[in-house]
DNA sequence: TTGAAAGCGGTACCAC
DNA sequence: GTGGTACCGCTTTCAA
């Protein structure tokens, strides 16, 4: 393998003038730049990388650490890993499958300067120990974590629910169920929040019968819709709110298959508009994920980039199609 | 940061002492190395891998790529990684998306010397050009790969299905329907070549009509159950063969909705011998798939240890259960 | 526009 | 057991 030093020495050339080439500096005359190009193509010649880590203390390198790979981030994970490209940083992804000791080696490699920040989609490690190797990097996280200097880019869905409580009240729906993610997420308590509250606006009963726990895709929804039916539920619910829209298009499939009507039995509202309840017409209410990964290495790049760029601002939007 | 110089500097010692207490070198002074390491817990030092890997001309980080992330790879990925961990060396993920610049990617980062090794696990670039850079350091795939040099790891299915063919003809069953995965692949080439050859053997026609394609997962599964019943086919078939055991699942499930009963009217045979087919009670064909995990990294560590490991001899296994 | 040389932070060979 | 020192391959002043 040829080094900068070979290409130097047979172009007659110095280190630095070769090093010049490589960067792209202006300072080199442009046809000292085509001869010393001529012999690294012959030489078939590519730049070490760890030499280049080294000198210039950074990897070009980001570590993005998820327990799983799904359907859910899917999103966020393929919009951040393309902003990072579009501004030369690599991403470089850490499966925890939920092992602490896994997801620890990648903080460990921003100490070791292996990577130059982290993008965390989910995490099980303590807020605060994750805080302390802010000191060797930036950090930034999907979800929200409740410690003082870490941020992160997702949205509080009190709002993005409330879009569509109030969307379903106007309409006239009156009893809502709730299908909710992970029981113990900060997510499920704020759609929770935001569920009482609306009901309490409108004097209308919590109806925590009507509660699902742990609905997360398709066939989690499509379960859903059986109990509904089988149990005769179903008579007693106007409309029910779903975790995400995989949960939703579970619940929607299901019901023609159970003979159910739809909005006319049971309303039905998705969550993230993604590409399947447009496809299945379900309402649902945009959540900007695609814009939260631009986020997400906007808020790296406060210390990666000279120039920082600015965050989006971010909005829910309520998407009204056939099933509402 | 601390860097290895001045523990060094503070301790009065050598960096050459220094480095020998980080190696874990025997020829180091048990107190000497108490007093060095006390000096690196107080400065919270922790070498820098950059520097580590330029002065050895290797990383200990091995990539892996893949179009995506699913079930079905998932076995060989865990296996491999853990496998490789054990033997110091990181895996880093390089998810594709079918996209080929971004699978050149991981190539040019060995020849860059990012990784030592690269392990495929499924690729859409041409054997000829992946054949050229392992002269930079090892490459092996899990699937087939075309080309006398590049080395691979999974069985050739034929094998596979010859043992499922040979359990339903013993069995009497006559009539075999067959649910292949990707139409275009080597694997569902060879298992048609299996079972038109046990066909021929038994003197029995060759039943195209009941080929499926393209069935990979759970709702695929369902989907040729429904059209099986539907189109009154399932009176004509007495056994279908799955692509995998999530497809067999599938059909499993989806005929108990329907009624059918199983193995009477129908019997089926998974593939991979995965959980989910103990859990169901599916017959299947044993895949050891974490072997060919393991075995993946041993042939890496031709080229990567001093001591390379023996490769695992590997072998399909029927496993008879409920649904033949 | 170009070159000389001092880093970057370790490793490893050779002395003692 | 310990130290001196020449690398590993590239970047980046500082001069010329």
């Amino acid at each position: 393998m040829a080094s900068l030093d070979q290409i130097a020495k047979i172009s007659g050339y110095s280190k630095a003038t070769v090093s010049r080439v490589l960067n792209n500096s202006p300072h080199v005359n442009p046809q000292t730049r085509d001869k010393i190009l001529e012999i690294m193509k012959q030489l078939d010649y590519v730049p070490n990388r760890n030499a280049i880590s080294l000198a210039k203390g950074r990897t070009m390198q980001i570590g993005v650490i998820t327990a799983v790979i799904n359907e859910v981030m899917l999103p966020f994970l393929n919009s951040f890993v393309k902003t990072a490209e579009r501004y030369g940083f690599q991403s470089i992804i850490y499966i925890t499958y939920g092992d602490e000791k896994k997801e620890l080696q990648a903080f460990n490699d921003l100490k070791q300067k292996r990577v130059d920040g982290l993008a965390i989609v989910n995490s099980s490690i303590n807020p605060d120990l994750i805080a302390t190797y802010l000191k060797f990097g930036p950090i930034v996280s999907w979800q929200r974590m409740n410690h003082p200097e870490l941020q992160w880019v997702s949205m509080d869905q009190y709002e993005g629910y409330s879009l569509a409580l109030e969307h379903l009240l106007q309409k006239g729906y009156r009893v809502i169920a709730n299908a909710f993610g992970r029981s113990a997420s900060i997510n499920t308590l704020n759609r929770r929040r935001a569920y009482e509250a609306w009901m309490k606006q409108y004097n209308l009963p919590v109806m925590s019968d009507f509660y699902y726990s742990d609905i997360h895709n398709i066939p989690d929804g499509e379960q859903v819709m059986v109990d509904l039916v089988s149990t005769g539920k179903i008579e007693h619910v106007d409309a029910i709110l779903c975790a995400n829209d995989y949960v939703a298009a579970g619940m929607f499939t299901q019901a023609h298959r159970e003979g159910i009507s739809i909005p006319n039995e049971i309303a039905i509202v998705g969550f993230d508009n993604t590409a399947i309840s447009k496809t299945l017409g379900i309402t649902t209410i945009d959540n900007p994920v695609k814009l939260q990964g631009e986020n997400a290495f906007f808020i790296l790049s406060q210390r990666l980039l000279k120039e920082p760029i600015p965050l989006h601002k971010l909005s829910y939007k309520l998407v009204e199609r056939e099933t509402t």
